[in-house]
DNA sequence: GCATTCATCTGAGCGGTGTCAAGATCGGTG
DNA sequence: CACCGATCTTGACACCGCTCAGATGAATGC
């Protein structure tokens, strides 16, 4: 669609395709939704032939793979910094919040990030579990928020369990948040937020607003 | 791949194409999963040209709806057997474990269904949330197994929450279940069971075996 | 400065897909 | 028995992922 390369006709070595792609991706997938993310129409919305994009991925998979892990950082940031705004155990319920709303905005690339990590059947490092992730991760996030504000670390598996109840509930609600089914409960609620924040404070480990036993 | 039909050359006039279809797809969808299960398939594998399924269904999509409502209706069945199988608060847990497993079983259809969710914004009414909902739906079930145990009906929200932070928690945690991440977790805990069960009971509304406070 | 090398990009092409229009076939109604 | 409408087939179109032979040009060695 947005034909979005500078001006004059690009040189035949194009300089950086791979990122190119994959910005090219990102372009389509929020115009048009997952189903155009062909990689003929990536290439096409870059401006090259479509046999190019094979030089920089080995195929379809590998392209989305990158547009993913784009996504995974995106989500990582926008996470740090609800975190860094508030504290406390209310940090556990913005990190959710944070969560759910990048899935709400960013639709069409949460899809593609969770496509992506049913094929490789686990999700990129930026949201692994274990104990020496990445300070950044998404799921290092949680685990240290619960830390700082009491959980035992000694307690592991109980410790990782509940990183993973949070997180799968977050994803759960992430994907669910869209369907009809609940607009009136968003009504009843007063907004999308009060739903979110509802729906997490039932689920253990998101505190509510108010501090619940 | 299979044949599947029974013997002789079938009449020009097929019969019941509409449900011929409907089987095929979902014999392909468990040999050969998701990706492999193009119109063209299934109507060479109900044995007719990759134009007939058009006089049974508007498109691809509609097919896919067809077998998704099919998912749903052995979700429901799964999961009343589940509930009729354990008595008190455990059914709560017991109707979670039975989603999960579900899903853990179908994994290709439990995608179908959810995709074909996803593109209408809503879920089927055999899911469907709501005072008015039919009794076998899997959403009411779980509704009326929270009032059978001492939830108060009158707090209409606060119960619709409930429900709906159970579903958002079995759905995150039926969806992530497969990642590689989880392995160690589940030799942890001596199974994949005792892990669904551990993450479920880290979620409110679905009480641990042994009772938590 | 020139020739060579090699990554990059193009073009044509293969088999596959969803979808549609035109025509063949046949069960059921008059 | 004639006809009609539902059903199925054939053929076609545009698009898809992917491959391969060949064009291009930036970088390297001389």
């Amino acid at each position: 669609m947005s034909e979005a390369k500078t001006i004059g006709p690009r040189p035949y070595h194009h300089g950086d395709l791979t990122h190119a792609l994959v910005d090219a991706a990102r372009r389509l997938l929020e115009a048009e939704g997952p189903s155009a993310l062909s990689l003929r129409a990536v290439a096409r919305e870059a401006g090259v032939s479509p046999a190019a994009p094979y030089h920089h991925f080995k195929d379809k998979a590998e392209l989305l793979d990158a547009v993913a892990n784009v996504g995974w950082e995106l989500l990582g940031d926008q996470m740090s910094a609800a975190k860094a705004a508030t504290t406390g155990m209310q940090q556990l319920t913005a990190l959710g919040l944070a969560y759910v709303c990048f899935a709400r905005d960013n639709p069409a690339l949460y899809h593609v990030m969770y496509d992506a990590a049913r094929d490789r059947e686990e999700v990129p490092d930026s949201m692994q579990s274990g104990t020496q992730g990445n300070k950044d991760s998404a799921y290092c996030m949680v685990r240290d928020t619960m830390i700082e504000n009491g959980a035992d670390p000694a307690q592991d598996t109980h410790l990782e369990l509940a990183g993973v109840a949070a997180w799968c509930g977050a994803h759960g609600l992430a994907e669910m948040a869209s369907f009809k089914q609940f607009d009136h409960l968003k009504t009843e609620l007063g907004g999308e937020l009060p739903f979110f924040e509802a729906v997490l404070s039932h689920m253990g480990l998101f505190p509510k607003p108010q501090q619940g036993c």
